[in-house]
DNA sequence: GTTGTGGTATACAGAGCTGTCTCGTCGCAG
DNA sequence: CTGCGACGAGACAGCTCTGTATACCACAAC
């Protein structure tokens, strides 16, 4: 994993996974959970089980450990959670790009439904130049891309607008079930379903 | 203002308005462009040019001014820009609900756009109870009920659904724009121009 | 045994936060 | 003039936060 150690290297390292894996899988929880500005450093290492030092020994601060979260997140929540979800669901391009919103509907209602972590991290730091703000908005792009892909695979003219106009759906039923819509989701499909049969090969002008 | 108060309890009501103002004033300035986080009591004072002690005079905690914020916020952005320009733009109901977009769409090129404070107070306080996000998901609630009201006047069927769909893009394009999309609020009319034609008399069934 | 190293425990520095307390000042009403 | 009330200035308490410094422990390699 740490790259080309030598072997005996590669052991000590794989030694110190307990701690660096508890920190990480603590991160994840916390921080989806209550956002990153909620949760210190001594609350998470506390939850974590490890000592502080622990913590800034494989981080150099807190700021590197929000841009680690932030990576898992899109490993767990965007890839293999949405992206999967979706692309299982729906049998094409269309039915996958509908179904996000029957993976979101079934996202609210879970008690632990706190929101986008992107859209979260993105409002929580405030300065433009912010690393983890930065990190968010290409986050945020990466969902794009997926949206793109199977609006191109759908034959939708301007593949990059509608993934954009899709995108606002999303994120908006995300902000109304958080704001305490638990419908939020079939109605966005709902909308969705226009966009999706207004953007097709349909096109009139040009 | 303070009701019922003697005339010359008016009269120092009146005399106090000096620094309650520049503190209000302030307090709408640094939370709507950073947020009621980032801002602590002492930067605020300092920046109004009031003691700190003047603050917690007029307001006992920083609670009651974010609260009070959110209130100046209703009167100022909501009421008195939003719907003010929206329904000055728009003629019939339906154009004036659009109006909305392009409204927005000049917001978000102002340089001084930093979001919408309502959801960023939303996301800003964790706890569920909290009395300032209660507050903001009940600001939201009143713009949902203008476009309500509009959709009413529109004739559309379910203007409730309506109304919370038509709030998704206004809020997913706020954050869009907010990631970079300076063409958010264009998108997002384009795709409200649909929802606002499948939402008509033109109904299906029943 | 001796020396590495990763981890623990704990104290601490320095900053920012909310909220309080005291005292001085100034202007105006009586 | 006198007294009152609003305001200003600043110190301060008590907390939380990030990040560091230090001393100790367990264990494995040699």
């Amino acid at each position: 994993m740490r790259t080309g150690l030598p072997a005996h290297h590669q052991q000590s390292a794989t030694r110190s996974i307990g701690a660096r894996e508890r920190i990480d899988r603590t991160a994840y929880q916390l921080f989806s959970r209550h956002g990153i500005r909620a949760i210190g450093v001594d609350t998470l290492a506390a939850r974590a089980g490890v000592a502080k030092m622990t913590l800034y020994r494989h981080y150099p601060s807190k700021d590197e450990l929000a841009l680690a979260f932030l990576r898992r997140r899109e490993e767990l929540w965007t890839r293999s959670w949405l992206q999967r979800d979706a692309e299982r669901r729906g049998r094409t391009p269309g039915a996958k790009l509908l179904a996000i919103f029957d993976v979101f509907d079934k996202w609210f209602r879970r008690s632990d439904f706190e929101g986008c972590s992107f859209v979260k991290a993105l409002l929580e730091h405030g300065e433009r130049a912010h690393r983890v703000r930065i990190a968010a908005v290409r986050h945020i792009g990466t969902i794009r891309t997926f949206v793109k892909q199977l609006a191109k695979e759908a034959c939708m003219r301007d593949p990059d607008g509608f993934a954009r106009q899709w995108q606002m759906l999303m994120m908006g039923c995300i902000v109304a079930a958080y704001a305490g819509d638990l419908d939020a989701a079939k109605r966005a499909k709902k909308a969705a379903s226009l966009l999706l049969a207004a953007g097709g090969r349909t096109g009139r002008r040009k």
